[in-house]
RNA sequence: GGUCCGUUCGUCUAGGGGUUAGGACUCAUGGUUUUCAUCCAUGCAACAGGGGUUCGAAUCCCCUACGGACUACCA
């Protein structure tokens, strides 16, 4: 059998940023089309104009391009099976409707809300737990079943307002493979009469998904394991619309959960526990309302990607450290999990540092030269380098660099009371006095030297390293704890050292 | 409530009949370091419970418990 192009799609709907979970479904879709050298498709999802949220669209494709993940085909750079916007697409769905009339899958219904409310409140009375539009309860209301076909007509042509139902059918196994869990089935006594086309004309997600991805030839549908429980009325309108030979295969992600508590991971769990939920900044355009992202918190997308692709999926080997391309070359939709899993900020920290310390200080140093800018600091590019180099070590986000490492670009400003309080003793000013001539008479002033000379001077007076380098180390950097010295002051130059020793001399009183 | 899906260290997970149940994050301890961080080493720590099947079950089956999703003219 020959096989299909692997056609997958993302589709999410616009009503607000788009967050990790979604992210991620995104990135699994991504990293399968890549592996199997298929296609990649954004669809925007909005049947539902109430909920249309302005900027949204924009935010999404701006966050997937930040992840790195090109999109195929879609709105923002077209295709060969555009639009790629429901709303778009709307007169395309009604013919499809109108053969699941003519077929007899589904039926008009003409129930108005307070109809449809009375009707759940009656079965609830009657001691039905959840009330569905089904085979039961449709023979007593207003549709094309019960009603007589004139008054249907009459009740048509006069444009009365309706929907179109799905007519399902009486306790039948829906049973299909998905390829994370295996074999479900559900009995169609346990769905409803699920509508399939709104009174104001836009199809619902289930017939548009369906006919969008017929269409659009898709052959994959990875999402999350909340469509789960529509599937089967999703299988049973490919077969109603005889698309069966079609229809794609399944894969239901497991979900992503809050670290604290219970539940699936939630917009509104964004900085209330610290650590953000979207990928980037957004802004309520409603309520102004600020959420921060991943990538103005200094996070690489490497690092996102990498951390989101292990959450419910792992390689089987050791190896956790993996670039996009290696990402999509050990990607396998049979080693995703079937449970939830509960999102980890500190591993996220981890994957930042580990991808920030694999590059050079010359890769660093440019990443760094805007916070420098914001601070109102500058240095000669090579010197930006050869301190980022020194201190990636100790930093999680480039920014940090410049956190720890102020004293590079500027004299301390104030010194450490801690350290004050506890090694600035009587004699310490002597010592450095001391120390800062001997540093003075160096000819060559590199670390090795500083340290061969701090050496000889400890050995001379018969000093421990504790007497003398907490003192020289406040004095230059205003910190108790930092990089080597010896590093430090080379980096810094003879000059600049001799200088913030003068001044802490004069400025550090017990 | 109903339907469906799930359950291995605190967290992410490996493991699919015979393993001292492995790795990673976190945490703790020790070593390296003038210090902090890094790095290295070590440690803490798990098969939800009960029944089967089997010579043998974390692994297969059933039940229970717990968790989750869904239950709209939202996606």
């Amino acid at each position: 059998m020959k096989e299909r192009r692997v056609r997958v799609r993302f589709a999410p709907s616009p009503t607000g940023p788009l967050h990790m979970g979604g992210v991620r479904t995104a990135l699994y879709n991504y990293l399968f089309a890549k592996k199997h050298n298929g296609d990649f498709l954004l669809r925007i999802e909005d049947t539902d104009q109430t909920r249309y949220v302005s900027g949204a669209e924009e935010y999404i494709v701006d966050a997937l391009n930040w992840c790195q993940m090109s999109i195929d085909e879609g709105a923002s750079v077209g295709g060969e099976n555009g639009p790629y916007r429901q709303s778009e697409r709307k007169p395309m769905y009604k013919q499809y409707a109108d053969q699941l009339i003519e077929s007899g899958s589904a039926y008009y219904a003409f129930d108005t809300p307070e109809e449809l409310t009375e009707m759940r409140e009656r079965m609830k009375a009657a001691g039905v737990s959840s009330p569905q539009y089904n085979a039961i309860t449709r023979s007593g209301m207003k549709n094309s079943l019960t009603l007589p076909a004139e008054e249907v007509q009459r009740r048509l042509l006069a444009n009365e307002k309706h929907v179109i139902r799905i007519k399902m059918p009486r306790n039948e196994d829906v049973k299909f493979e998905d390829i994370i869990r295996g074999w479900v089935s559900v009995n169609t006594n346990n769905i409803d009469d699920k509508v399939l086309f709104k009174s104001d004309g836009m199809p619902t997600y289930h017939l548009a998904n369906v006919v969008d991805d017929y269409l659009m030839n898709i052959s994959h549908v990875i999402r999350g394991e909340e469509w789960l429980p529509s599937a089967p009325l999703h299988v049973l309108l490919y077969q109603s619309l005889g698309w069966a030979e079609q229809m794609p295969k399944f894969a239901h992600l497991p979900l992503i959960l809050k670290p604290d508590g219970n539940g699936k991971l939630s917009k509104r769990d964004g900085d209330r526990l610290g650590f953000p939920v979207f990928p980037t900044n957004w802004t309520n355009p409603e309520t102004g309302e600020e959420s921060s992202g991943y990538r103005e918190r200094g996070y690489y997308p490497e690092a996102f990607n990498n951390m989101l692709a292990f959450l419910g999926w792992n390689p089987g080997t050791t190896q956790e450290l993996f670039s996009m391309q290696e990402l999509v070359e050990a990607f396998s939709l049979d080693r995703v999990g079937k449970a939830g899993a509960k999102f980890d900020f500190d591993k996220t920290n981890w994957f930042n540092q580990q991808y920030l310390r694999m590059q050079g200080g010359e890769q660093l140093a440019p990443q760094l030269k805007p916070f420098l800018a914001s601070a109102q600091l500058e240095a000669e590019d090579s010197y930006i380098a050869q301190v980022c180099e020194l201190m990636k070590e100790r930093a999680t986000f480039v920014q940090d660099i410049l956190k720890e490492g102020r004293y590079f670009f500027e004299a301390p400003t104030s010194y450490d009371e801690k350290t004050i309080k506890k090694k600035w003793k009587e004699q310490t000013p002597e010592i450095i006095k001391e120390l800062r001539d001997l540093l003075a008479a160096l000819p060559s002033f590199d670390a090795e030297s500083i340290g061969a000379c701090f050496k000889a001077f400890l050995e001379a007076k018969e000093l421990g390293f504790g007497a003398v380098m907490p003192g020289f180390r406040v004095s230059v950097t205003g910190l108790g704890a930092g990089a080597s010295m010896n590093d430090i002051a080379a980096l810094l130059g003879k000059e600049e050292v001799l200088n913030r020793i003068d001044i802490a001399l004069k400025t550090i009183k017990k």
